[in-house]
RNA sequence: GGAGAGGUGGCAGAGUGGUCGAAUGCGCUCGACUUGAAAUCGAGUGUACCGAAAGGUACCGAGGGUUCGAAUCCCUCCCUCUCCGCCA
């Protein structure tokens, strides 16, 4: 959530930082902030006026139950009261409707969000593992060795819930539990504290996070009990000190946690129709840090070294790229999105994403720290980065490990989890 | 799912219609005493909004109602705990 005061100073300023996101008209926004403050003043000042008279009265009372004043100050409190039922649920629906727009308004873009529209004008700011692209002329695509090894399965996975879904078997189930138990150990070595959140949540921790009320075509819902299926870790992490004013020095914190996600995928119907990069169902190690605002940007650079760490542990060739203003999410203010090289693609393919929602997603969830002997609170920032997507982690090694007899060789790193040198 | 109890400040806990943002204790901060510490004593100690300030307003799980006035009474909802039932 943007800050409303701010934007109140700047308007231009918010105006066009917006635009290089997308189309928002903030005039009706402000018009209506006004008109709150304005009905907000009268309101607490007849409200004063109440409090007094309600004084007044029971100062009578105690004194003479049968003072003359006594009629006339309970008139004024009923006329009182009369003004202010008509007010209050004006200010309550100019409240609600800019919550509303408030919650529809991205985060700004950074100043060092390279300006662009789209995908196409993100840019590439480091490539890693040049000497590690496969040389093998005959890679077959993930899905196709997968199948053929026996260690996915599509069809079936089908027939149990529906397109989109996979199940992994024998040593492809264990590659997948390798790879979670990998990461996390990794992480967890650079500082990361682990969590094991509810899958399952409630759509208040949807909307603090920023999916909510944008993307609910996105998510899966429970509905007879407002729950849904996490899309991201992300979204528990972030609520896991939603309301709560954390102390200065228990900054930073670092998280990692492994859990399924779940993605409608709508609209995106036709892409990414076979294999494992887009399912609805997918493992991710994902890494998150509360830090204090004048660090955050720093703390950015870190994660996504924490990140592609795990890349080249594991010699998969990549490329990092600073996502362009029209491309970001919507809570970021900035994005580095790691590709990992995949073969059947012949090209690069987002594996993680690591972003900067600055106070963004910290407003939203109403998470503050209290510096000790500084009066008031401030909004930590956010960072969040996938430490990794592992079906898509799974599907570069498959691919990239893939040697011309058929076999797949384990990344020397990943050895010890599985206890086998190839698959 | 059934029956009962309960949700108050960092914690514990009082408050059943009147000057209550809320007693008291603990904790914490500062000061005094002390060689130092403990103990003791004194002062302070929630968040947000409006305001240059003085000050004002809101918040006692959430929302509504009664009243001149609600932490306190009424209604609805949510959550927690205990017992019973069912179940991985």
């Amino acid at each position: 959530m943007i800050d409303l005061k701010q934007l109140r100073e700047n308007p231009a300023q918010f105006q066009t930082r917006l635009n290089l996101k997308g189309e928002y008209n903030l005039a009706p926004l402000l018009s209506l902030d006004q008109q709150q403050r304005e009905l907000e003043v009268k309101r607490s000042q007849l409200q004063a006026r109440s409090n007094e008279i309600g004084k007044l009265v029971g100062q009578k009372m105690k004194g003479n139950p049968q003072d003359p004043e006594i009629p006339g100050l309970r008139d004024e409190g009923n006329q009182v009261k009369a003004q202010l039922a008509e007010l209050e649920p004006k200010e309550r629906d100019l409240k609600a409707e800019i919550e509303t727009i408030l919650l529809t308004l991205p985060n700004l873009p950074d100043e060092s969000t390279p300006v662009g529209k789209d995908e196409d004008e993100n840019v590439e700011v480091d490539r890693w593992g040049d000497e590690y692209l496969p040389t093998n002329p005959n890679i077959l695509p993930h899905w196709e060795i997968g199948e053929k090894m026996g260690i996915l399965n599509f069809e079936r996975s089908t027939k149990v819930a529906q397109s989109r879904f996979v199940s992994l078997i024998g040593k492809g189930a264990a590659l997948e539990r390798a790879l979670i138990q990998f990461m996390l150990d990794r992480q967890i070595a650079a500082g990361y504290v682990e969590v094991l959140p509810p899958i399952l949540i409630n759509t208040q921790s949807l909307t603090a996070s920023g999916q909510l009320p944008k993307f609910a075509d996105e998510s899966f819902k429970c509905d007879r009990d407002d729950l849904w299926l996490t899309p991201t870790a992300e979204v528990p992490i972030t609520n896991f000190y939603r309301d709560e004013i954390l102390n200065a020095e228990e900054l930073p914190i670092y998280h990692c946690a492994y859990t399924p996600c779940f993605r409608r995928e709508a609209g995106s119907y036709g892409r990414d129709t076979r294999g494992l990069i887009r399912l609805h169902q997918f493992n991710k190690v994902e890494l998150f840090k509360f830090v204090r605002p004048e660090t955050s940007f720093d703390e950015l650079e870190t994660i996504r070294r924490d990140a592609e760490a795990i890349l080249q542990a594991l010699k998969l060739p990549y490329r990092v790229l600073a996502l362009c203003t029209g491309d970001l999410g919507f809570a970021s203010a900035k994005t580095y999105d790691l590709e990992v090289w995949l073969p059947s693609s012949g090209k690069y393919r987002e594996i993680s994403s690591c972003s900067n929602c600055t106070d963004f997603q910290a407003r939203r969830a109403n998470i503050r720290f209290k510096e000790a002997g500084k009066k008031g609170t401030q909004f930590v920032h956010t960072l969040n980065g996938s430490g990794l997507a592992i079906g898509r982690t799974m599907a570069a090694i498959l691919e990239n490990y893939q040697q011309p007899d058929g076999t797949i060789q384990i990344p020397e790193a990943l050895r010890p989890y599985l206890g086998r040198e190839t698959l």
